[in-house]
RNA sequence: GCCGAUGUGGCGGAAUUGGUAGACGCACUGGACUCAAAAUCCAGCGGGAAACCAUGUGGGUUCGAGUCCCACCAUCGGUACCA
């Protein structure tokens, strides 16, 4: 093999020269934004998950610009995050000199890559010309009445006195010092995300995304119709609601339960049951939410020595509090009916609370409890006869004329909380006044710096609290001492509306100007992880309805069609990581085999949207086929040169060699198009080996159709292994840019000519093939089926039932000996 | 636990979406070239002597199932402060 690291360099240093890949703002050619999530510039270089998710996408970019398309591809960092911070904390290292580090080194290696990206459209979160609209937009939502405050709980270590990620907490237990992680109740800003539930629900309808993605948006978002009871306690001195699917039980209900953590709890607790409440409440702090709605783990609760009415049959029920209960769902409280509910029947037997059947089987057969499915009601006094069905609707409006209920929708889907108590992030805009109140940073005072000299280790404090110099202020509106708010925003604020200002990236004056983000968006290809498809890809669809109902954009959606690459395991098999040791650089197999070398290896060797196991064993594969490739090219050039014409003539070989060249036209740019690189890259295989098949007889080729298949071939080729193909090209003479040729057209008269093979079954099972000639119809392929001497002869030893003939497919016969 | 995927030779993976299972490669075996090796080229390559048996396991639908249905098993991703 020729081809080497050095044609790499060659070629990148000649495209930037041209600017090859420079967005033509003002072409008339239809626009393609084909945008990959961008990188957390977290390790100091680009890993091997980046050169998956990176250099095919790349490569569809490269076909698209062949297929006439003006391509947009950029490429950027989101760059703050609990890493650099926690990296930070660790060596004493600035978060933002060692992002501002990665962050060139990996812009580097991008090029490296041959990634054809448009740097001249860049954003990197942390800097300020772009958190500078991050920030812009909160107060936007703010003063839209999207961002709001209020408590929340978070993961507190109280001898690290700090506020704990989810992933730093191990076992319950703190992963820096191993103690017991507590829930501690901090005020907190929001997004209010849940305004926007049902049309996140209803587009996605509209868009090209896989199905499981839009599955999980749906069960993530967890709408289901129900309804709202309201429970008063025994005495009228309190009362809540309680949410349910199932009203038509709510004669079966035999107690209620709060969620632990409620306010009510403290307020209707009896004197001889609160030491047990309290103990139970503290037990709670320490689970997290998988925990606590897990099936398999025992249901514990306490009585809290109150009871509350049941508002249709005037009953008194025993209100507990138990952990499967959230205080964010729903309203906090659910109502039990032992009778009809896995969990609840449990619980009641467990705690000897009574359990009373009021749904039986339709089929009127003998139901044992519990009995989830719809049925009859019964023991339900007045509703007794009606079905589920018809008992929700009845049982809801009765309680709806009392007052005493009503039908909802409920969603699962909580606010987006989007206060960090760290350092690393856009510090959250808002001012406090004593006299004002909140008060948003207004546009002019905008972007609110991220100091430098911070004391970011933890001590209890929020970072920012502890430089003086940020905090001190002046309210904006009148003047007076203020103070700023600590908290960072979670850098999924920054990552749901970058896409915005790609196209728009250099603008000083707004995020984005709305007439260039209606031009350019919304995304017609975005590529990323599936680890995505519920929180960033919800964020980011939220954040495109709130500016367009604020005025700034006039589509709905951002990413019309969406894929997931997946995710290259270490060699073990498990997810590559630094404490697993199972990581693989790419740094040597690109030293070896070149950028093409690697990124056609990534393609072939993996099913892009699935991933695998690292493997190297193929690797070599590429290298041996890129010789061959260059075999070919020697061939060819030879061939140029010499000046006896040959072989004019069309005949059946030539016919066959055309075949194939236009279907590997067809199905490389199909196979390209749907991120089926590796099939791409087998049909590639084959045309060369069929070319290789056609060169055998040098002396018999026709010079033209062979010269034509080679060049064609190049051209499919670049795409995919852009540094090498470009040398290729040049090798055949060319003195411009593969990259500026068009993908080659298929000729569809040529593509069918030509034989195929129609197999022949009996009861399914193969018996032979029949080669027909390609483009004779359905009934002429019957008829020679029909008379292959074979065929005649299964009819002669067999019982022919049923001929089944699928036209041009497939040939069966149903039959006995 | 819940939600979403995935499971095909020794290995990576194909299969026109219900129609020839194993394309294209890797590895391996044999041959050619060579003093020899490497490289390259040629041939073979799921199991079985064959009938046949084979797509995680067990059922089902169908003329026909890797593909559709039901029940299980295993692995992976997400689970709201990793991004």
């Amino acid at each position: 093999m020729n081809y080497s690291k050095e044609i790499d360099k060659k070629w990148q240093e000649k495209w930037k020269k041209e600017d090859l890949y420079k967005f033509e703002e003002n072409s008339q050619k239809k626009k393609c934004y084909t945008l990959e999530m961008f990188s957390y510039p977290s390790g100091a270089k680009l890993h091997l998950g980046h050169w998956f998710n990176y250099g095919p996408s790349d490569s569809f970019a490269r076909y698209k610009r062949m297929k006439g398309y003006n391509v947009f591809q950029p490429m950027g960092f989101d760059a703050f995050g609990l890493p650099a911070e926690n990296y930070a904390i660790k060596t004493g290292i600035h978060p933002e000199d060692s992002t501002r580090k990665n962050i060139e080194t990996m812009k580097r290696q991008l090029e490296e890559m041959g990634g054809s990206f448009d740097w001249e459209h860049t954003v990197e979160t942390c800097m300020p010309d772009y958190y500078k609209w991050t920030q812009w937009i909160f107060t936007k939502l703010y003063e839209a009445g999207l961002a709001y405050k209020k408590e929340a709980p978070v993961n507190w270590c109280d001898s690290c006195k700090t506020v704990l990620a989810n992933e730093q907490v191990i076992d319950c237990k703190c992963e820096r010092c191993g103690s017991v992680v507590q829930r501690k109740k901090l005020a907190q800003w929001f997004f209010k995300i849940t305004d926007y539930a049902e049309e996140l629900i209803q587009k996605l309808d509209e868009l090209d995304w896989p199905e499981s993605t839009k599955k999980v948006q749906i069960n993530w978002i967890g709408k289901s119709y129900g309804s709202e009871i309201k429970f008063v306690g025994e005495n009228g001195n309190f009362e809540f609601n309680v949410f349910t699917t199932r009203p038509d039980t709510v004669n079966g209900v035999t107690y209620v339960v709060i969620a632990p953590e409620s306010k009510l709890v403290q307020q209707i607790t009896t004197k001889e049951q609160k030491e047990a409440v309290d103990k139970y409440i503290q037990e709670t702090l320490k689970l997290n939410e998988i925990d606590r709605l897990s099936t398999e783990r025992e249901k514990t609760g306490v009585f809290t020595g109150a009871y509350a009415i049941n508002p249709i049959n005037d009953q008194k029920v025993p209100i507990w509090i138990a952990d499967y209960v959230l205080e964010d769902y729903g309203t906090g409280a659910v109502m039990a009916v032992p009778a009809h509910d896995e969990r609840d029947y449990k619980f009641a037997t467990k705690y000897n609370l009574p359990i009373v059947e009021v749904v039986k089987s339709k089929d009127g057969k003998e139901t044992k409890l519990p009995f989830t499915e719809y049925g009859i009601l019964v023991n339900s006094g007045k509703y007794d006869g009606l079905s589920s069905d018809e008992a929700k609707v009845k049982i809801t409006e009765d309680l709806a004329k009392r007052e005493k209920g009503k039908s909802t929708v409920n969603y699962r889907l909580k606010d987006w909380l989007i206060s960090r108590q760290r350092y690393w992030g856009a510090p959250i805009p808002i001012i406090y006044c004593d006299k004002c109140g909140t008060v948003a940073v207004p546009e002019k005072n905008l972007p609110v710096l991220l100091p430098y000299d911070v004391e970011f280790r933890p001590d209890g404090v929020s970072p920012l609290k502890k430089s003086k110099e940020f905090m001190e202020c002046k309210c904006p509106k009148c003047g007076g001492k203020a103070t700023r708010e600590a908290d960072t925003l979670d850098t999924f604020v920054c990552s749901s509306w970058y896409q915005f200002r790609y196209p728009d990236a250099k603008n000083k004056e707004k995020a984005f100007d709305k007439e260039i983000v209606n031009k350019m968006l919304p995304v017609d290809v975005y590529i990323g992880g599936k680890e995505h498809a519920a929180m960033h890809l919800i964020y980011a669809r939220f954040m495109t309805k709130a500016l367009r109902d604020l005025g700034y954009l006039d589509f709905d959606e951002p990413f019309k069609r969406l894929v997931h690459q997946g995710l290259i395991l270490g060699p073990d098999g498990n997810k590559m990581s630094k404490s697993k040791g199972n990581t693989v650089a790419p740094e040597e197999y690109i030293e070896k085999y070149g950028s093409d070398g690697f990124r056609m290896y990534l393609m072939f060797g993996f099913d892009y949207k699935k991933g695998g196991p690292w493997d190297e064993k193929g690797i070599e594969s590429i290298a041996k086929y890129f010789s061959r490739v260059e075999k070919l090219i020697e061939t060819a050039v030879e061939e140029i040169k010499s000046s006896n014409s040959k072989n004019a003539e069309i005949g059946a070989k030539e016919k066959d060699l055309l075949r194939v060249k236009n279907q590997t036209i067809k199905s490389m740019g199909e196979d390209i198009e749907e991120f089926q690189f590796n099939t791409a890259i087998a049909r590639a295989m084959e045309f060369l080996n069929k070319m290789n098949e056609y060169v055998k007889e040098r002396d018999n080729i026709n010079k033209e159709v062979f010269i034509d298949c080679v060049e064609t071939y190049i051209k499919l080729l670049a795409p995919l292994a852009p540094h090498f193909a470009e040398e290729q090209w040049e090798k055949l003479g060319h003195t411009t840019s593969v990259h500026k040729e068009e993908w080659p057209e298929i000729n569809e008269k040529q593509m069918n000519g030509g034989f195929k093979e129609i197999p022949v079954q009996v009861n399914g099972k193969l018996k032979l093939c029949v080669t027909v000639e390609a483009d004779s119809t359905p009934e002429e392929i019957l008829n020679a089926i029909k008379s292959n001497e074979k065929v005649q002869e299964i009819f002669k030893t067999y019982n022919v039932k049923k001929e089944i003939y699928v036209p041009g497919k497939i040939y069966n016969l149903v039959a006995e000996k």
